[in-house]
DNA sequence: CCGTATTTGTTCGTATGTATT
DNA sequence: CAATACATACGAACAAATACG
């Protein structure tokens, strides 16, 4: 059996687009042109049309046309870093290295209690209390991550009042955290997944809110000297346009223009 | 401005998924009952439920009904291991400590003129030969990875003959490498992407082609002691049932059951 | 700023095909 | 084979966004 004959349209444009016969960046044909190019009703066209915004390879804009999409340089970021060091800290050195501008809103602070996921991860019960500490980062201006990292409110009651203060710290929590308590960060673990972006990652990154642009979501479980769990960074980035780099052994530096692989 | 009904349909049933009200695995009300319950017509309930299936919630299956789609547990593989040994055995540990049962296909051998982006990667002239090692793997028979190894063609040359053959290499390639040529790995640097899958990565993991499930692509470029690039690893992943880890600095050892984070 | 033409977005009705039970 | 449910396809109308004179 053939294939149903959105489907063939879509992959004759596919095809055109993959070619270089219709560019990055430039108009597909209207709806009405495809019709009698395809000999098929609008509404099969735009199903195929559908298929082709899903895989991302053209956009659709009312009122105007429907556009191929032009690649995106992704921004790469770096997860292995100095083990005592924040997880900010490594996004800020990877941000400037590249002569761009990160910029930082103010975190917004809140006492919660633990969700399961999160007492689950800092080894605390559910429903205890823990300092929440949102924040966005800008890069050049555009919505680059969404971060949120809970510690456990014992922390502020033992002394690092700070830390259920909103304002930054200057230091760096890690470091905060390290004077005022004596807990030191040795390590830690990232575990990186893939998702659809809720209503609010996808107001605030500017993605469709079909869901069709996933989300990575990255945790960061920060250790001190005893294995304990002191801290969990959750920060998510748009797909698009971030990629995550992980290094391991003695690698050679990477110079600029290092835009390597496929 | 109100949202179009297809919208607040496909919000609504959202909502019934996400509150329990219509639990994992269960049938959505068929289209014929959801335009009564609505009053919309036939073609709006389906646009909803587009909407719900781009979102991976639910689920059509043509002469049963729609289903809400049962979660995944994902399958977590670490990506730092020892800088000394390959790939693949990273793969092999990961998955055989869970008790699952891997299985490597023979490898498909290729020599191939390097594209752009693998002859960056590698530091070789575009066009130059590579040995293409490309391997499916299985967990627990179902398809897992798709895993394409280049090497530049010298190596076979210099001595490192089984690299250019067909069939599996017993003590592993990084091993063999080291054994007849004398390069020893001494770390490595993985890249981490995300994309939508191509026609064959869609068939191999019995993905929709409509790229709505997108595919981790994981780039793992070798360094040997002088920071010369031996080989590169391309690895393929079905996103929604795959999560990477990164472990820095001193962390403790995982415990089973340990399905940490939110 | 207004009006008009163009282009995509939403919604309906209808008919027929295909997969499952 | 028949009933049910989703898949494909067509035609039509109006709405909303955009561009342009």
């Amino acid at each position: 059996m053939a294939d149903p004959m959105y489907r063939q349209i879509a992959d004759d444009l596919r095809d055109k687009i993959e070619s270089g016969e219709i560019a990055q960046g430039d108009q597909l044909p209207t709806e009405i042109e495809l019709m009698s190019q395809y000999r098929a009703s609008r509404n099969t066209v735009r199903e195929a049309i559908k298929l082709l915004t899903a895989r991302r390879l053209v956009e659709p804009r009312a009122g105007k046309g429907t556009y191929v999409v032009d690649e995106i340089t992704p921004f790469v970021s770096t997860l292995t870093g100095d083990p005592r060091s924040g997880g900010t800290d490594v996004y800020l050195e990877a941000v400037t290295a590249k002569g761009r501008v990160p910029d930082n809103k103010e975190p917004r602070v809140e006492v919660q209690q633990a969700t399961t996921a999160v007492a689950r991860a800092l080894r605390i019960k559910e429903g205890s209390f823990v300092v929440s500490r949102h924040q966005q980062c800008y890069i050049d201006g555009t919505p680059w991550s969404l971060q949120t990292s809970f510690y456990p409110k014992r922390l502020v009651d033992e002394g690092a009042v700070k830390l259920g203060e909103p304002g930054d710290i200057e230091e760096g929590a890690v470091k905060y955290i390290a004077q005022k308590l004596g807990i030191n960060q040795v390590g830690y673990r990232d575990t990186i997944a893939v998702r659809a972006p809720d209503e609010i990652e996808a107001t605030f990154f500017r993605l469709p809110d079909d869901g069709r642009i996933p989300v990575f979501e990255i945790f960061r479980l920060a250790f001190d000297e005893t294995g304990g769990r002191f801290r969990l960074t959750v920060t998510v980035y748009p797909a698009d346009r971030n990629r995550f780099r992980v290094i391991v052994g003695e690698v050679p530096i990477t110079t600029l223009a290092d835009t390597d692989e496929e």
